[in-house]
RNA sequence: GGCGGCGUAGCCAAGUGGUAAGGCAGAGCUCUGCAAAAGCUUUAUUCAUCGGUUCGAUUCCGAUCGCCGCCUCCA
């Protein structure tokens, strides 16, 4: 029974979709102006696991993240560099996907760009205008808090106490607005500027939030599943969502919502002041691999910070070696016929701790555990040699169950067979026979700076790259 | 000022009203000509501090200290 904390109830409740096995989910994806840091994909690492585990569940899904490709930071980046919107972003949009696919992430369904649905923006503003909730003001069009009386119900915001302390920060002159929170949902853009869009309403450009409601609503439809995305787009992101999807249709916009905490690097906030703000690209640099960050990333439940630190990347890629060495030698090892049913119980009693892990708000901590233990154990029985052939397909076929949600082991590619090094190791062999050590330790220190690895096993040797 | 989260071994951390998952590092062992690699074993009388409730608290309540975040279109 998969159960998720729900921002919007603030209780962790069983998943029903709305209907049958079709689940819609929304994720709230980048802002292309930059390459993503490594936080955003710590939210998009777990869309992709939970994405995974509604599929593993039996869910068809539909799966819709957009990308925010205008805002003013976009268009005034694009306008100094000298070039339109879309030839700003393009680098950026494609960076992202290569990030993305790197990181073992499956791409959404759909993947709509705010600049190509911005009929469908204005259609919702003309509505919120229509019944009163929207309101024109210095040709910009705001969204009148006032006339949503549920306003801060994901983000529990009262406004009554917050007011006063935070005033200062609020420049209630700088817009004429009728209350300080009202937000904008079309901004003014006059004629001489070139990147505006002609409404009934103006000409102007969307505020933020409508392209979320407009594209989730287009291609999910007016109700859907699971809306999620990180943690600081709670308030006012996804409030103000709330606010025009559902001051739009009045009916329910999202049933669940699910944020994804900080990534915290050396206890500290990741900020570009504090000189620790690394994108996915810096991380690959310095040699990291792609599936050890994303192991560090599941190491921890999405709903709670995760201090993110050098020493725990490297740790990760060496525990995913040992995942990988573990699939590779199951799959070599010379077994005998049979079965031995006390691992095989064993060993879907950890398949078992994994679905009820990730049913549990989809805490990877505990599935990871899981599938460390399945490992030792599958070890052990290959040491005293009392697995069976049997056993192998059905640890094979569980590996591959857990890692379809996962996605940890990579791909099984094929050692080339490399003929130099081959005829080395043989003749590596051939002098250890004849006890010539220091024929064998050279050929052995020859091949490390090629940085082949040799693992002198009783059946025989084995060799991997560095 | 309002609201929320966290403090568990050297590090990253899960978790629960009944006596501490897992990973990394360390140590020991197996294997080996020696190594390496790999595997196994092992590593917290204790869960920030102080009170309270309870037969029993790391887990619930209160206080204190420390850290992080939101209320600023920053995941």
């Amino acid at each position: 029974m998969l159960k998720f904390h729900n921002t919007l109830s603030g209780q962790t409740e069983e998943f029903q979709p709305l209907k049958n096995n079709e689940v819609r989910m929304y994720v709230c994806g980048p802002t292309v102006w930059s390459f993503a840091h490594i936080g955003n994909f710590r939210t998009f690492t777990f869309g992709d696991v939970l994405r995974r585990y509604l599929k593993y569940k039996g869910y068809r899904l539909t799966h819709v993240m957009n990308l925010t490709d205008v805002d003013d930071r976009i268009i005034n980046e694009s306008k100094n560099a000298g070039k339109t919107i879309d030839e700003f972003v393009q680098p950026f949009i494609k960076a992202f996907w290569e990030d993305f696919d790197a990181l073992g992430l499956e791409r959404p369904d759909i993947s709509p760009r705010a600049t190509e649905h911005i009929a469908e923006m204005i259609e919702i503003i003309q509505k919120l205008l229509d019944n009163g909730r929207a309101y024109e003001s210095g040709g910009s069009i705001y969204y009148r808090i006032a006339a949503f009386p549920e306003y801060g119900k994901l983000s529990k915001i009262s406004f009554a106490g917050n007011i006063s302390g935070a005033s200062e920060r609020v420049d209630t002159d700088k817009y004429d607005k009728e209350n300080a929170q009202d937000f904008a949902l079309w901004k003014f853009v006059p004629e001489d500027e070139p990147t505006g869009w002609d409404a009934p309403f103006g000409r102007g450009r969307p505020g933020w939030h409508i392209e979320c409601s407009a594209m989730s609503t287009k291609y999910l439809g007016e109700t859907f599943d699971i809306h999620a995305g990180g943690i600081d787009l709670k308030f006012p992101h996804h409030e103000n969502e709330i606010a025009q999807s559902e001051g739009a249709t009045d009916k329910l916009f999202a049933k669940y919502w699910i944020h994804s905490e900080f990534l915290k690097i050396d206890d500290a906030t990741m900020s570009k002041s504090k000189g620790n703000f690394f994108t996915f690209r810096d991380l690959a640099e310095q040699g990291f691999s792609a599936l050890a960050i994303r192991y560090l990333l599941l190491s921890v439940p999405y709903d709670k910070q995760l201090n993110f630190t050098f020493e725990g990347l490297q740790g990760a890629e060496h525990t995913l070696e040992r995942l990988r060495d573990f699939r590779k030698r199951l799959q070599e090892a010379r077994l005998t016929e049979g079965i031995n049913t006390d691992l095989q119980e064993k060993v879907k009693g950890f398949l078992n701790d994994f679905e009820e892990g990730m049913d549990d708000n989809l805490n990877t901590s505990v599935a990871l555990a899981a599938l460390h233990n399945l490992v030792r154990e599958v070890n052990s029985a290959m040491a005293e040699e009392s697995l069976r052939q049997d056993d192998r397909t059905k640890v094979l076929e569980i590996i591959e169950k857990i890692d379809s949600v996962l996605n940890l082991f990579g791909e099984e590619k094929a050692e080339m067979l490399d003929p130099e090094i081959e005829r080395l190791i043989e003749e590596r062999q051939e002098a250890r026979r004849n006890r010539n050590f220091a024929r064998s330790d050279e050929i052995r220190d020859l091949l490390a700076e090629k940085g082949i690895i040799l693992e002198d096993t009783k059946d025989g040797v084995r060799w991997k790259r560095k």
